[in-house]
DNA sequence: TCTACAGTCTCTAGTAACTTTAGGTTCAAG
DNA sequence: CTTGAACCTAAAGTTACTAGAGACTGTAGA
């Protein structure tokens, strides 16, 4: 007879492990739920809402600090709309980049395989690639660094 | 008079942070230097080729785990290059993943951007795509989950 | 009503790959 | 001989969770 989701149950809908939302209670993204008798966190759909929000923010690749703007905004529907555009806009340009630098890295690697033909490791074009990184058949653009790591 | 290259001229050559090298040698993919009567390292140019290798494969996008067992691979030059091949094979799908799921979130990002034009958050698109997991406009494919976040 | 057992609770620690901070020591130039 | 940049160690912080331990709750079937 109880009111309200499980966190079980939330965790289905929401595509993510009741652990996760947990976390997100703790770190203050998802607002505290009722709790039955037994102290188990029991939903409502407006819970269920906000954590859509953030899951579908997450899955567009939005760190967890914009989600959480981002989130703030909606919360205040009278604010302009510009905030949201700018955060949406620097993570574009995030994903991007990203974009370049894997598809370089997809050259590179294919053309790595494509050379490796069998033979001993004294040969192998893989290993070689990655010891000499001046080779001339480096695609790689070192300067865009620092993206795949941050 | 010192021997050898300093750990910030490594890094400085290697592309990386100091503590980054010494994080290296902490966890073994680094073989400690010599030392200088006053315990600084000083490094020798194998060190610096071994960084460049572990830097190029980093840039590559491969785990420290799988530099490991490439570094393992080319210190024995007698086995095969199979192995090799197919650390840079699982590679390139992992890529290529990511690579897939990139180009769909900046599809669905500039598309969220194109629509959001002024106005208060009330009808904002960033926020409404967001909020709206279900919306009919979503191009994200969210099966293809947890390659972003992994 | 009893009992199983899936689901839940809190808390802590672990993950990758570093980065940062703190508090001190060494090196090389002037 | 002094200054200041570069170095040292050790520990904690970062992101976004995930996993485990050990205990408790909720519910369906006998």
């Amino acid at each position: 007879m109880s009111e309200g989701l499980t966190i079980g149950r939330l965790a289905r809908e929401g595509g993510c492990k009741v652990q996760t939302i947990r976390y997100y209670e703790q770190i203050g993204l998802m607002p505290e739920p009722a709790r039955t008798e037994g102290n188990q966190r029991r939903y409502s759909p407006r819970h269920a809402q906000r954590l859509a929000f953030i899951r579908h923010a997450r899955e567009l690749g939005f760190p967890l600090e914009a989600v959480r703007e981002l989130l703030s905004l909606s919360d205040d529907a009278d604010r302009s709309c510009a905030a949201a555009d700018a955060i949406a806009r620097d993570h574009l340009v995030a994903v991007e980049r990203r974009l370049a630098r894997l598809t370089a890295l997809k050259a590179e690697l294919e053309r790595m395989i494509e050379q490796c033909r069998g033979g001993s490791i004294a040969d192998c074009h893989v290993i070689e690639v990655l010891a000499d990184h001046s080779h001339a058949h480096c695609l790689t653009d070192h300067a865009a660094d620092s993206d795949e790591r941050r």
